[in-house]
DNA sequence: ACAGTCCGTTTGTCCGACAATTTTGAATAG
DNA sequence: CTATTCAAAATTGTCGGACAAACGGACTGT
């Protein structure tokens, strides 16, 4: 019989509050970035708490990147790399049980996008790069069709560098960060894939369409392109018999 | 001169050990997602450490979510969530001087296909949400045109909520992550928009717009009213006289 | 200008302690 | 036998102090 709701109490420990408070003080500026953190001893004293509370609050910091360790020395205020957080983000969907058709939508939306604006954007350092993943690739095609033993966590590493490149070029962060479960997660189904069907050639074929048309900077071709390329992939998983909606296992990704 | 490469060393303190050590045990699943966490003493025992090194070690578990405190509980294992990821993601894009460019291009690509995915898969309950959603926003405008005073941040907030059902109706976990920065970021620049434009009314349009496709079940339709409301953003962007490529500014879009 | 040395500062780690709260387990009532 | 109650044990959050190792900076001698 209440009639009245009390807002949740909540008693958040030191640590974290001296955690807000720093976290704070960097996002307003007036802690700047690639200044050292003062010393623990001296928030200590300015916080009124124990040493060992300003060091619990400075590890939730460091855990979220605004603040660097280097050696022994200072800790320095950085800025959070968002790729890194995406990636924590990608290991955490493999946590959900996140499907394969999921991964393959969001990458037919995707990966096209980064395919159009990366044709716009590329530069000669940009197709430097590409030539060199497309021929590292091309030798490996060849072992492999000469009967060689298939390396297959090197060919996808290609295959995923391939595309991380391309994000690069295309210069759009938040497209970037869209992309890295793409590149973390989905491409590595190649494992499953690759050794069963072989289609080792068809990967490269794809990479190497696509990079003619960033060289043509033909940006509508070089998105029609990838459009073919993802759904590749998909064909090529139906074709392994398993199901588009069973969750994802880390173990067979070769993700530890 | 050198002719050998060393590899790099590193002296990871031993609280990175601890997190590392208990991080492997988690993902591997030997301790399981739920259970608490075994006692900090226990803890520093087998891992031969002192327990405030064992505590550091929990804070950079706590932080990545991996591990959550419930009160002065025993802190019990747990999965990250995505989103909460995304979002520290998304803030992170603000300090690296994302540009509204960027965030608008990634819109256009993300919320027609949550829109089209969303009008598949679509049920009551969700029809439901985007109901009161809607009303609330309806009487919003009604007010504003009477003469009412503008509570941006309301109905801001009430936009951003209409594409986070939309986003969980769509029932894609990848697509949601990629669609985080888009509520977080790139809707509050209504703030700057809204009331330099008055576009209230052409807003709630929109979403009255895509919420009849979904009802319709108009797949196609529900991505194009999408595609041209995302567009509307950059139109009315480039109204108010701010340079697409300049760095968003937190302050104004009111995210501290 | 440069290398080496000394010294105060700072971080990483350990030890011990205690209040507040949770968990456990045993005693008790129904 | 089950459910409840209650005291004891365990656990977390915080404090205080301690010390080795590494770092930074000033100083010195060349």
């Amino acid at each position: 019989m209440q009639d009245h709701e009390f807002s949740r109490i909540e008693r958040a420990p030191a640590y974290r509050l001296v955690y807000n408070a720093i976290e704070r003080e960097i996002l307003t500026g007036r802690l700047r970035v690639g200044s050292p953190l003062p010393a623990e001893l001296q928030l200590a004293e300015q916080f009124g708490v124990n040493r060992s509370t300003v060091r619990e609050g400075i590890r939730l910091l460091e855990q979220s990147g605004l603040v660097e360790r280097d050696g022994g020395k200072r800790p320095r205020i950085s800025v959070p790399h968002y790729l890194d957080l995406a990636s924590s983000a990608s290991r955490a969907l493999i946590l959900h049980s996140v499907t394969f058709r999921e991964l393959w939508e969001a990458s037919m939306v995707v990966e096209p996008a980064i395919a159009e604006s990366a044709a716009q954007h590329v530069n000669e350092a940009g197709l430097a790069e590409l030539t060199i993943n497309l021929e590292a690739m091309e030798t490996m095609v060849v072992r492999l069709e000469g009967g060689g033993d298939p390396d297959l966590e090197a060919f996808v590493q290609l295959d995923r560098t391939f595309h991380e490149i391309l994000a690069k070029v295309a210069g759009n962060r938040v497209l970037a960060l869209a992309h890295e479960p793409v590149t973390s997660l989905f491409i590595p189904t190649g494992q499953i894939i690759l050794p069963r069907l072989k289609t080792y050639r068809r990967v490269f074929d794809a990479h190497h369409h696509i990079f003619d048309c960033l060289k043509a900077k033909d940006a509508a071709k070089a998105r029609s392109w990838m459009h073919k390329h993802m759904d590749d992939f998909r064909r090529a998983y139906e074709l392994t018999e398993l199901s588009l909606d069973a969750p994802l296992d880390a173990v067979s990704l070769g993700i530890s």
